[in-house]
DNA sequence: CGGATTTGACCGGCGC
DNA sequence: GCGCCGGTCAAATCCG
């Protein structure tokens, strides 16, 4: 299994909705992309998602698939899209930061979910 | 039975 | 002002 993480390291802020009170204004999205090479775009990093969209994309002959974490109060987005250019290669892009245990007993995942949590900074 | 998944439609924002 | 695109949610359905 030849899995490697991305330096896709981008850090947005929230986009907050023009009209609406302040709510979230100054936080930021945590958003990691990860590239992964594998033909099944199901990539299990140890959480539960659950699918709630399917959108074709512009760049892409494939659909990106929308997924959220189904965890109480967790509220954690992912997404996963595959690249036109290289089937095999599946881009996995995470938003926001869980802040819930992991249950699943993740097999070389587990190596690569240290580093997310490496990077997510648990104030 | 519960939970999860699928597709379609709808809404909002932005562009022209 | 209208059109278009992206994104999200909802209902129905299927599986375990």
């Amino acid at each position: 299994m030849n899995i490697y993480k991305s330096a896709g390291f981008d850090a947005s802020e929230t986009k907050e909705k023009p009209g609406k009170k302040d709510g979230q204004k100054k936080i930021r999205k945590h958003r990691f992309a990860f590239q992964t090479r594998s033909h099944v775009d199901i990539l299990d990093d140890g959480y539960r998602w659950r699918k709630y969209g399917q959108k074709a994309v512009k760049n892409n002959k494939f659909p990106r698939s929308y997924y959220r974490c189904t965890y109480k109060d967790c509220n954690v987005k992912k997404q996963v899209q595959r690249l036109s250019k290289d089937e095999e290669i599946v881009v996995t892009t995470y938003e926001g930061i869980h802040t819930h245990p992991v249950e699943k007993p993740t097999e070389n995942f587990e190596h690569i979910l240290r580093q997310m949590q490496s990077y997510f900074p648990n104030s």
